[in-house]
DNA sequence: CGGGGAATGTTGACATCGTCAACATACACG
DNA sequence: CGTGTATGTTGACGATGTCAACATTCCCCG
């Protein structure tokens, strides 16, 4: 409708592939992920998908691209909003990684799941997830300007806020943490606990 | 020889299906871990395993719960060890604790790997991990008393603390972070910024 | 404008996998 | 000693990822 209907025989049936899967994995989990599956719901044979790409990991790989972009965007989309002070605006967006987690849980385990996943390096899915650390880093990096992160290396430090984030939407998906425990009040604390453990040691 | 050598056909057979399919995630990841292989590794058969677990799944739980075991073990007999000052020996377990994932990756990568284990609770599974909180919430504990540790609910810190770390080995396995990058650096400095966010705020 | 080659999609087939049912064997106990 | 049960084996099945051979559609060049 919108772009032209019919490109060659469907019409980008890559970006359509990495869709269905994703939705897929959102509501079914990793496991009802095949490629039977996904071509049946796109109207496409099983073997399709191999004229976009060289493997299902290759498909998933994609699918793991899209969501670190899409998490990176989401923290970008943060930045500028009209938010308090600058120590809030960066508890926000501990808060707010947590939270993209939690609402897309398998796909943010597929972003992790290497071994179901990555041959190798899989550069595509390095640079992704990079280009998440780069935000982080930069993040800190005028927070360090500004005095309320303790100088040092800003990758550095980028890397031990995004473990402690990281680990901590981790074990909330995978079902460790306690279902009594206020999940709001845990993340609150963690981000507060992480910002306290950056500042400079003076104050 | 040490026990039994053939109590019924093999002699503890479920042991060593436990045993053979942890040496065999180590050595080749966890799809080189098939049912048929496992047999084939203890001279039995594809079906034998099914007399002793439902599942294949079942066996890899009894893999991760032992993975959790180990990994609370190691860090119990840390407790014990001639450290310096009480807060290095805080710091040491950290250390250690992202020492052993990376000892262990894959072994470690299915203790998380919820996806490709758990069809739900896993009672098993979340008790060998609840333990390992335990622990981890009694030193807390400990440390508030002695004036450490900020004080408040024992059981949620441990969850920051152990979100620190769990952040950190899984960053470090799944390869996110930069090769040129030195671990043990980046682990101390995880691990002393989250004992600075822990501390009581007057000091 | 028409034909040919490349891009895209389909079908059939295969090896492998987890799993079950039927069968075989060895141990333990009366 | 014999019998039942625990343990192990074999054959088979459906599902899956993937490849090769074939079919169709699009695009571009003469």
């Amino acid at each position: 409708m919108a772009e032209r209907v019919h490109a060659y025989h469907h019409g980008d049936l890559r970006a359509a592939l990495v869709e269905a899967a994703a939705a897929m994995i959102s509501e079914g989990g990793a496991a009802s992920v095949t490629m039977r599956a996904i071509g049946g719901r796109l109207g496409v044979s099983r073997a399709a998908p191999y004229r976009h790409f060289p493997d299902k990991t290759a498909l998933l790989v994609a699918v793991a691209v899209q969501g670190f972009d899409r998490l990176r965007l989401r923290l970008e989309s943060l930045a500028g909003a009209g938010a308090p002070s600058r120590v809030d605006r960066l508890l926000r967006m501990g808060e707010e990684y947590v939270r993209f987690a939690l609402e897309h849980p398998a796909h943010y385990r597929l972003m992790w799941g290497k071994e179901a996943i990555a041959r190798q390096g899989e550069p595509e899915l390095r640079e992704a997830a990079g280009a998440l650390l780069e935000h982080l880093a930069g993040i800190i990096e005028s927070h360090q300007e500004s005095g309320e992160i303790a100088p040092g290396d800003p990758r550095t430090r980028a890397y031990v806020a995004w473990s402690a984030v990281h680990g901590l939407a981790s074990l909330l998906i995978e079902g460790q943490i306690d279902p009594n425990v206020d999940v709001d009040e845990l993340t609150r604390q963690t981000t507060r606990t992480l910002l306290e453990g950056l500042r400079p040691s003076g104050r």
